[in-house]
DNA sequence: CTGAAAGCGCTAACAG
DNA sequence: CTGTTAGCGCTTTCAG
């Protein structure tokens, strides 16, 4: 990377938009139509406007027609303040995740919203920027906006999750487990992925490996090191490394130096980083040592090579998450937890061993 | 990519959780703790609980501690809802974009989720899948269940845009600008981006520059392109193209085949899709053909080689989106429109041309 | 400095 | 099938 021009910003155009009075009462514009307003135009009651705004089948059609062209002329649009305060439900769902950019908690978000506006509901996002601390704290504070709560949470002690349960219920956890938690929770066999990858690594031959291990806080770094550690016939490198490509990027000497013939990155990121690395250092991939990663984020597929990873069901873990929370909010039982299979990719970063 | 294995998901755990009443009525858990209830047991007006429970200092330090150690005894919470009712405004916004997979939107979503959290508001995210029709239907929805809203929809008809305007106001736009529009809008100087392109490439003595389209209902595209080919002392070859990396890695060949020195991507992905295309069929980059993305994805430095690309403050435009929000919800004037300008950087993907 | 009372806009029994 | 009547839980004048 070499250079960089540019200026920042630049305005331009006339302003516009008269100042409206800053502090009003009521929700409303102003003078918006109410209930009331619309029952007055249509000649009926607020009842039977409540009615017919709900689809209820029980109004005479000539009525319902009458309230209709009334609100439509008033731009009658009910109030969600009211209505939630009447019905004890907002018709919104929230989620929480420590960090938007992660492409993990990305993947929930879109399955989550995507079978949560299929069901007609809303969706609060709130992101905690990795603190634990400030997680259970918005966690709450989202819940009190919503019917319900997606919470993604590696860090906050299982402890402090099972004191706050009755007052984030119902949620449901993922990406973790936490034992004696009265929530449902939908996590990833990360030990099950590792095996994978494993077996398909000494099936290549290979039995000298490097592991790339995360963040030492993650959940998930831990269970793939606990399960790489157990795994039998290999010789394992533990090497210290972050969660990001550059902390990858840094530890391709490292690998050379230590003779693996294979390294098992912590996720994609690192391993992506290796990849780069190596490629920096004249090492072929997977001539020489081959690469693997964790995730399958979209990058994945389009690194040189395209990495052999493990993939999890990121979108599918929001769309579960949506229908136990669903269950959950209609009175129904948790059920039982469920614990998503990660599936093997192999791609092209990982080949035989050199003989 | 050859293989893959692999269950789906697997049950376990005993289930838990007794299923509670479906259908109630009022919108506490059951018989939770109110305003009246708090007041009772400290014995105090349900006013004086409020003055507390907002922090109004025109409130006896006796009482106040009396009413705060009843209100922590019985867990009290406020209810968002009836807040909401009585106040006239919930201490939400939303943010409505096309497609929340898309890096430009996540980083406005970013920008505005951290913006709004550090004001104290929640956040609302609806998506649209791309459907103009759609976006302007949850926009309506998603502002009436909010005190404003931040709208991403580069494909939306201006006219409807225009039309809505009153409905979903206080409101601004982001990367893209209406004409007669009454909210403010923050969007990208394209033109300005491609101007610093063809200069960095004409400046390394590149001619012949071959462009990949995106989609064409882009605007964004739509700029590109229009300033491309204002461009003086180029020619100018326009290759159809995608905005997916698929869609550039398709085009490798036609790109070798018209015979230009560089090629100019719509954006970051078919950019790292031409670059892996090139390198499949041997040609070199920088060293046969340069190639240059637009937007700087998160991905677009780790492309080999890295890519040089168009940097746009795609967080920034969120944060700035909040600030312009707030003002408008304070009732000041919208102000003027922003431009932003781009940044090119340079990295190894560009390079001079063979003599 | 505190309490009483009147809503915010909508829904849901319960009569008719 | 429709209207009347109570609230949902909180805020906020307005008196005291």
């Amino acid at each position: 990377m070499r250079a960089s021009t540019g200026d920042r910003e630049q305005d331009q155009d006339p302003p516009a938009s008269p100042p409206r009075p800053a502090g009003r009462r009521g929700p409303r514009p102003a003078g918006a139509a109410t209930i009331g307003r619309v029952a007055e135009a249509a000649g009926v009651s607020r009842a039977t406007v409540s009615r017919v705004m709900n689809g209820s089948p029980t109004v005479h059609p000539e009525l319902a027609a009458r309230v209709r062209a009334a609100a439509a002329a008033l731009d009658y649009e009910p109030s969600v303040a009211a209505r939630s305060l009447a019905l004890g439900r907002t018709g919104t769902i929230s989620l929480v995740v420590p960090d938007l950019a992660n492409p993990l908690f990305q993947g929930v978000l879109r399955g989550l919203s995507q079978a949560a506006a299929k069901a007609g509901r809303q969706l609060l996002v709130a992101e905690s920027n990795e603190d634990p601390e400030e997680e259970t704290i918005l966690a709450l504070e989202a819940r009190r906006n919503s019917d319900g709560l997606v919470l993604a949470s590696p860090r906050a002690p299982g402890e402090r999750l099972r004191a706050l349960s009755d007052r984030l219920a119902p949620f449901v956890l993922v990406y973790r487990e936490v034992a004696g938690l009265g929530a449902p929770s939908l996590s990833i066999d990360n030990a099950a992925g590792v095996g994978d990858l494993v077996a398909h690594l000494t099936g290549l031959g290979h039995r000298r490996l490097a592991y790339l291990a995360g963040p030492a806080g993650s959940a998930a770094g831990a269970e793939r090191l606990a399960a790489l550690r157990a795994a039998p016939g290999i010789e394992l490198t533990e090497l210290a490394c972050g969660s990001m490509f550059d902390d990858g990027h840094a530890a391709a000497r490292a690998v050379v130096d230590c003779g693996a013939s294979a390294v098992v990155g912590f996720n994609d990121m690192v391993a992506s980083g290796v990849l780069t690395g190596l490629h920096e250092l004249g090492v072929r991939v997977p001539g020489e040592v081959s690469v693997t990663g964790f995730d399958d984020i979209p990058f994945a597929r389009y690194t040189t090579p395209p990495l052999t990873t493990v993939s999890i069901p990121k979108n599918e873990l929001g769309e579960q998450a949506w229908a136990r929370l669903w269950a959950l909010m209609n009175g129904e039982p948790a059920g039982y937890n469920v614990r998503f299979q990660p599936r093997l990719l192999v791609r092209d970063s990982t080949g035989p061993a050199l003989a």
